[in-house]
DNA sequence: CAGCGTTTGGACCGTCAGGTCCATTAGGCT
DNA sequence: AGCCTAATGGACCTGACGGTCCAAACGCTG
């Protein structure tokens, strides 16, 4: 059977409902853990409607990771777009560290999360995670370089890398703030974040 | 049934072919995707001998996080006991890089991949691979601890924090570099790693 | 060599997973 | 209203999975 995308507004809407449902399943057990009739269940959606607007699991799964994506950023709207300044990349960093707390340091991060479970058993998805994770570091390169332009980085700082960097210390932040169920994991990471961030300060 | 250890030196060999092979399955598939066939298949065990030294799949699971932990610590044997100067450091970061680049930028870190995977669904697992990667990171702080002692970082140098930190950078660079199949993302974040330990120079 | 616990083989079972199928209903368009 | 496609319900199929069971082989000890 070919998938069709929804073509009515019903059927966006459920299209919709069943990938959320995944998206929340996935979020709290892990991909493995989540049953096409869980997902049923949850999103109000009968086995049909599952394989009307996805060809298989692994195209539900896509959907998911694309999702997941859209959730992160968006849920990060209005400290993303503010990262061209200490101040905006400090309340970047302090919202991240709440919401851990927030969330009793469980979870993870969902992208990151979602890496570990399908890098190496999904090429598609992969590519799409190193997508997101994409869109993320992009947010800071922009921000970064536009310090180094206004003379707030020195003009050698390479923002490239010191975007790379800082989602490294982010995500293993997150890594250790769930393995160790403790916020302050990721609090310690995103300060050596700054202060690396710091060492390339125009002098 | 309870489990037994095994007694004799031929059930002990049996029972490590179990958890060897059931730790390469997962590492190169995701613990998800292995099934105890294919384990007995590995091993060369028939499905009651998995029984005979298992309670379950959750308990083989834990026989593997532990091995995987050991393995991971003793693939870094004669690295790991000289991490108390920045040249021992630096022999450490170069290695890890080069592990990378030898394995394609595939599997990540198995102890962090087996926290993403894990973590969220069982947790005396996620116990132990926080235990894991404590050991891990002790091996560092005790180095960087003893740095200080000798005056090669500054005496207010937080140790614990700069352990904790250089761990995260660590994890979260093989999270990119897997997601990205580039061990360059690894490359990056020690190198910011080493940027953050610099700072904490006796000056 | 006799006896006994350990180790092993592999058939078997119930469950649940992903996926298929077809009949029915709902809804927009002419 | 009538038609056509989209949307839906849910029974059903097949296979694989984790887990159980029992009998046979092994190997140490007396």
């Amino acid at each position: 059977m070919l998938t069709r995308s929804a073509s009515t507004a019903k059927g966006r809407a459920t299209r919709e409902r069943i990938v959320q449902a995944t998206a929340e399943l996935v979020a709290d057990r892990g991909v493995a853990a989540v049953s096409l009739d869980d997902v049923g269940r949850r999103a109000r959606a009968s086995r049909s409607q599952l394989y009307h607007y996805f060809a298989d699991k692994a195209e539900l799964l896509h959907a998911v990771v694309d999702a997941t994506t859209e959730a992160v950023l968006g849920a990060q709207d209005g400290l993303l777009d503010h990262l061209d300044s200490w101040a905006g990349i400090d309340r970047w960093f302090n919202a991240l560290v709440e919401l851990q707390r927030e969330r009793q340091a469980r979870g993870g991060c969902p992208i990151g999360s979602l890496a570990g479970q399908l890098a190496e058993r999904d090429p598609r998805a992969r590519a799409a995670i190193a997508d997101g994770l994409g869109r993320w570091e992009t947010h800071l390169r922009e921000g970064l370089t536009q310090m180094r332009e206004r003379g707030e980085l020195s003009p050698d700082a390479d923002t490239a890398k010191l975007a790379i960097f800082t989602m490294a210390a982010l995500q293993g932040g997150l890594l250790l703030t769930q393995v160790r169920r403790d916020p302050e994991q990721l609090r310690i990471s995103l300060d050596g974040a700054r202060t690396v961030l710091h060492a390339a300060r125009a002098r």
